[in-house]
DNA sequence: TATTGTTTTGACCATCTGGTCAAGATCACG
DNA sequence: CGTGATCTTGACCAGATGGTCAAAACAATA
């Protein structure tokens, strides 16, 4: 039972290895598939030692995940209602392909969440998630309203977002395999994406 | 071990119970998240009834995806080359999400193995599915060049066909939780995914 | 250096899980 | 029926896994 700010340099550095390493082996496996002799392991700790900073392995695995909720939505935060539409909506885009080029395992630990149906995230998906996304499409609606925007579903267009980038990194493997060893699916995600929405978006 | 087609009648009623049980399971918690026992008893078998039929959790798994790969790539191959362009690309739109309303849970079977880095199957996406995907990114590339279509890359329009049609079965929770109880996911989309690709396709 | 609080670990435990096996129940067919 | 083949199951096993604990190692501070 450790308080929120490690006290310790020493506390906060192991807190932050096993995070990291849980995050790796989380993230490809799964929270059943994950062992905590793996996490240990790959933070450089004794199964034992990890549980002196975490109580079981199921805090470990909420800790990331509330953890991860916070710089998962900053992006579609960051859009801006008194900029210019287009450019805010492909400034998401652009920002959200990063994340998933920047932190795949981050993307994978969620995905894993949700095809589990959610059980440790239900909540917050519908209460917090919702209202972040109500605000974003109001905010859309009225672009539309406007004709800054084409008159399209904000709902969708939204997860249209989120498919298109997260599959770059939920994918990867898939991705790599159809396009062969030599090509670079993100550069190529971005154009692609850009075009895409760009002529999506125009009224 | 039991040969291909299931001789007897029991055999035949039995294999495929444990395959659907196997479906519904491993789809939901992956492969190291189900247990032989949550199958057999969702196939309505004991534990060594279910291992008299197949040798082992592995091979319930692998003929579960082999199966799957078949049905799974079937809208694709159905793209005819000598159809109207844009009609077949919004048709294999429409089958494949129809698919995800169909068939949710061999969606994300399929997923999860490809979030575990597809230890099963990078064989198959490398050789078959990605001799697939070029022969009709070929067809796609002579209809661009034809000007039927807009000039887009190939491969990442059937990327983002993929992930816009799978995310609706995949993240269905997410969805769900985002939209409200009172809306219609998959009616939803049709429209919306028809527009969108009617967008970009338009040359 | 002595003392106190923090960190680490080896040994251990209970439970779960994939898988085996021999014996019994059931079926198909002459 | 009767008999051989197919099917089913309870009991069991070995290894893995999440978690505990007391004692040892270490750090900090006086």
């Amino acid at each position: 039972m450790n308080i929120q700010p490690p006290r310790t340099r020493i506390q906060r550095k192991n807190t932050q290895a096993i995070l990291e390493a849980a995050l790796l082996v989380f993230s490809r496996h799964g929270f059943r598939g994950a062992t905590l002799d793996q996490i240990a392991a790959a933070a450089g700790l004794s199964k034992p030692n990890l549980l002196y900073y975490f109580p079981s392995k199921e805090a470990v695995h909420v800790t990331l995940l509330s953890q991860l909720m916070d710089t998962w939505l900053d992006p579609l935060r960051e859009m801006d209602p008194d900029g210019e539409p287009v450019e805010e909506l492909l400034g998401y885009v652009r920002r959200k392909l990063q994340m998933s080029r920047d932190f795949p395992r981050e993307s994978r630990l969620f995905a894993n969440e949700i095809l589990q149906g959610a059980p440790r995230m239900q909540e917050v998906l519908a209460t917090d998630l919702r209202k972040l996304v109500d605000e974003k499409v109001t905010i859309i609606r009225g672009w539309a309203a406007a004709g800054k925007i084409a008159d399209i579903d904000p709902h969708h267009l939204i997860f249209s977002i989120w498919a298109l980038t997260q599959h770059y990194a939920d994918f990867d493997v898939q991705v790599r395999a159809v396009l062969g060893e030599d090509r670079d699916p993100f550069a190529e995600a971005e154009t692609f994406l850009r075009t895409l929405f760009t002529k999506l978006l125009r009224p």
